[in-house]
DNA sequence: TTTTATTTTTGAACAACGTTCATTTTTTTG
DNA sequence: CAAAAAAATGAACGTTGTTCAAAAATAAAA
């Protein structure tokens, strides 16, 4: 166990340090009221050393991103038990609405901020790994539908968009703060009213 | 005509020569992009006159926010001449769509960016009108789709949100760029082939 | 151990941001 | 034309993300 190996165990930990750091100070008061010197001061390091182990704001909000893909795969975890891909898929969007509600400043970053993509572009980087993997997932199970008969006449890609699309559109309103102006008669229950709908529609599908 | 009145208009001018300078640089550059400083040059004005006739930055940005509301009705007008709800149900979203992506920036601003519902918050306004409104528009052309013997068994105001929420999750997608990053077969289209999806599954009911 | 070399950490300094407000300029009134 | 009122100004403030020469800590060499 060479020297050079701790340093690089080290320079690891320092990183997760921000990492966690910031994710805590983002859920506290969010990302935008974050600086990096309040992300400095609670882990008691200097700006600087900041910079030394992230090149800028974007690259710690991108890898947060990733870490909040890794949680949202805990989330996921248990749906790939479920055999019937119908019941799979109903599960899944109301896993994914929970992972929203529950984590929504994570959620925000992962699929609204513009941060992390810009990060990628940045780097030259065009693909959005945890992305395309995710909504491979969701691909997978609408294919396995698909299989069995349902969704007769669809196209496998754009109508898996759509399902991402609706539970996507309804996280972000909630979020954003656009279902709390429209004041519904249930507004706790709103999300999954929605999504019931949606699953009331498919059930005949 | 009192100097009185026409002072009056004169400063309603002017409040309207920040906006629509606001605008253009908005969509030139985006939102974010755009400073106080800049929207000042833009129209021979100094930093301090531009807060005269606007609180904040979120004031400039959510009058811009009822402007685009403005504009959306214009899109929106053509499509209550339809008497066949279903059919204008449809062409709702395509229309809103259309909207969304050739008024990518506006529409962010509208649904998406939390500056406008901020303002909203700041003078304690609990209702975010140009919302109920549009919302309204959906539910109300929803409400006759019922009432001609579709959908039956959903509830109106959880199903309207649930197509609100399908397209605008889409747009949202498309507008913060996560459908790049996922490299569809189509992207140039996607947002209408995922939306046609839902069409052809509604067609059913 | 002591000295030298390397790595890590630091925080003052920079440019740019939204915002404020005493001052100046312009316009209206008497 | 002078006084009063209204409108416009831009320097200045606190905060932001970011940089980088200097300092401190650690490792290697003597």
């Amino acid at each position: 166990m060479s020297v050079a190996d701790r340093k690089a165990r080290e320079k690891e930990a320092l990183k997760m340090l921000i990492l966690k750091g910031a994710k805590k100070l983002f859920i506290e008061k969010g990302i935008e009221q974050t600086t990096i010197r309040n992300i400095a001061d609670e882990i008691d390091y200097s700006v600087g050393t900041v910079y030394v182990y992230f090149k800028d704001k974007n690259a710690i909000l991108h890898d947060l991103h990733s870490i909040g893909f890794q949680e949202l795969g805990g989330y996921f975890k248990d749906l790939f038990k479920i055999e019937d891909p119908m019941e799979r898929l109903r599960k899944m969007g109301f896993v994914y609405i929970k992972f929203a509600i529950e984590n929504s400043e994570m959620y925000d970053l992962m699929f609204n901020l513009k941060a992390p993509i810009e990060f990628l572009t940045n780097c030259d980087n065009e693909d959005w790994d945890e992305g395309v993997t995710t909504f491979g997932a969701l691909k997978e199970t609408v294919n396995q539908c698909m299989q069995k008969g349902h969704f007769e006449g669809n196209s496998l890609e754009a109508l898996s968009f759509m399902i991402w699309s609706l539970v996507h559109g309804m996280c972000c309103l909630e979020i954003r703060q656009r279902t709390k102006g429209v004041k519904f008669t249930n507004p706790d229950t709103i999300l999954y009213d929605g999504y019931n709908e949606f699953l009331k529609i498919i059930d005949k599908m």
